[in-house]
DNA sequence: ATAATCTCTATTGCTTTAGTAGAGTATACA
DNA sequence: TGTATACTCTACTAAAGCAATAGAGATTAT
């Protein structure tokens, strides 16, 4: 798995859309590029994107903006980051749809990518939005991470 | 984390050296190879690579070849992805050298990408080429996990 | 009408990836 | 000492992905 800019853009998005849940709309395209220091016509681009992944929806015209599609409750984490940014494997052999491979029965790195998806997508997909926005307010609490 | 090509072949090369540590040298380049269907000129750059990087040795001329350069017990997994892949984490952000965060303190997001950095370590970080040996000749043996 | 917004398609510059090419250097051995 | 075999090094290239940028078009509230 690897973020690209495109996938955390839309995760902030999403999230910024969610602490304004039941607001509709809840922001503006470009308040939400001028809040979150996202280039304004790329978020156009990852909002369109979102809207097709029916994250999101929108009202056009002058009180126009975005929304959410669903309670954030109802949106993991994993499932935007593989809509936006694809497979969440660490290598393409590890996929339903892979059929490249030669050795698929003694290849001894197989079990290790499955291993690690596993642990990624346990991760990811526990995760709601909800979750996200609880974190955020409970706030300027700060990281247990040290780097 | 994404294996590419590079590594994959790099693993495998690995392993393949492995199985026959102790010759000296194990194998040629166009042995590889064959074995483990890479193209020679590509093999060649992983090769010299993965010498600069401590893993291999080589030997010149007309009985030349690689080894290995240590025990497979002694090398890790992990050593191998991030010195042919780079970082393992899923996102910049989270690395040492890291410093262009807006918003380190609240950002939601960072922890759950931290949390996935070490849960992928974990894995590849506690797998030695000694294992991997183990795992091939014990071989044959079909993979637990389903697709 | 018109201002504010979203919608859609195309284009661009940069970087990474996966090779390919070819000339050079070292070694064993007959 | 010549030659076959093998590693070494640098440069080049084609394709794809990434991160935008550009601009014209469609909707809607007032």
């Amino acid at each position: 798995m690897r973020i690209t800019y495109r996938g955390d853009y839309a995760l902030k998005t999403i999230l910024e859309l969610a602490l304004h849940y039941g607001e509709e709309p809840a922001a503006t395209i470009t308040e939400l590029a001028k809040r979150l220091d996202i280039p304004t016509k790329f978020l156009e681009q990852i909002l369109l994107d979102l809207k097709r992944g029916r994250f999101v929806e929108s009202r056009r015209g002058s009180v126009g903006g975005y929304f959410l599609a669903k309670a954030p409750s109802e949106i993991k984490l994993g499932e935007v980051v593989r809509f936006i940014d694809g497979s969440v494997e660490p290598i393409a052999c590890v996929s339903k749809e892979y059929s490249g491979c030669r050795d698929m029965g003694t290849c001894a790195f197989k079990d290790i990518w499955y291993e690690v998806n596993k642990a990624t997508s346990k991760i990811i997909d526990n995760i709601t939005f909800e979750d996200l926005v609880k974190r955020t307010k409970k706030t300027s609490a700060v990281s247990t991470y040290q780097i």
